[in-house]
DNA sequence: CGGAAGTAGTTGCCGCGTCAAATAAACTAG
DNA sequence: CTAGTTTATTTGACGCGGCAACTACTTCCG
């Protein structure tokens, strides 16, 4: 078997640090968010996506791309956050395979009140430990990063 | 309620990025490990950090820590390799509450096989999008997130 | 029109991770 | 020595996410 090319030490020392992240970050944010707002952060990344909409209102398939989320993971929580009161299923009108997901007043509030707790530990976890080249840098870094579907399925 | 000073508008668009990559990687890589070699990250992880012991052998604690699990999971995660025939577990002589894992040749031999599938995932999904100069920025700003505890309980 | 193929979304099953409680051994004073 | 505390690990209950199968609607094409 012929090895693929190998990870050099910078790459190697990076790729360590990253796999931390990788595990700790989402935990940490989850944590907080679950205990102060019984939310999880892709609840809340739902809730953030609907409410970045004039209407907001959103179709599942849409928001389960925007979310980041594959779509039977969005559809358990959307079918959570309907149960919870913070949005609304109904059939779109034009296409009837299509759900659409809306907020509520409720949900709205929810994500309002969810917000500032939320935002500070991202502030406090990520943020307050960049310098602002090191925010840019890692802009980019991210974006470069993102699609991870893009090269990985080359084998269709 | 005083809100917490909001992310700026770098801040904002980095934050939107990487949060994209932390729900997205980790699928990504755990969808290959778990496809080519029927194992988890976290799977992996364990058996690389034993491997990299001269004894292959390790406490659960420190084990936990080094693969930045919880020591449940870890607990769960050894328990599973372990079945497998991958790692086997006995208590500490030195400290009866301790239990040492121990890689086993049939687990080195199975890390052995799946390293280079997963690398090359790594390579194609971070390394292959990343300038040098980035890798070393990355490795920066991994290295300053790596400790979500550190800051976050300050709150006891 | 009518059937094949494609698209949108949901759901059953199952394994995994978290939380909290339990067990067990090791210190720590009195 | 012994009761109390701390440390190391495991486990039961429970909810969540992935996969694949399924329903329902739409589109394509003859």
């Amino acid at each position: 078997m012929d090895e693929p090319q190998w990870l050099n030490a910078d790459e190697l020392d990076a790729w360590k640090a990253l796999a931390g992240v990788l595990f700790l970050l989402p935990t940490a944010l989850d944590s907080q968010l679950q205990r102060d707002s019984d939310l999880a952060m892709a609840d809340y990344m739902v809730l953030v996506m609907l409410s970045e909409r004039d209407d907001h209102c959103m179709r599942m398939s849409e928001l389960a791309t925007s979310a980041s989320t594959s779509q039977s993971r969005l559809s358990r929580i959307v079918a959570r956050l309907e149960a919870a009161g913070y949005v609304t299923r109904e059939m779109a009108p034009d296409d009837r395979r299509a759900v659409l997901a809306t907020l509520t007043e409720s949900g709205l509030a929810k994500l309002v009140a969810a917000a500032p707790g939320h935002v500070s530990q991202v502030r406090r976890l990520i943020f307050d430990r960049l310098t602002p080249a090191q925010v840019l840098s890692l802009n980019e870094i991210a974006r470069a990063l993102a699609h991870p579907d893009d090269h990985a399925a080359c084998d269709t």
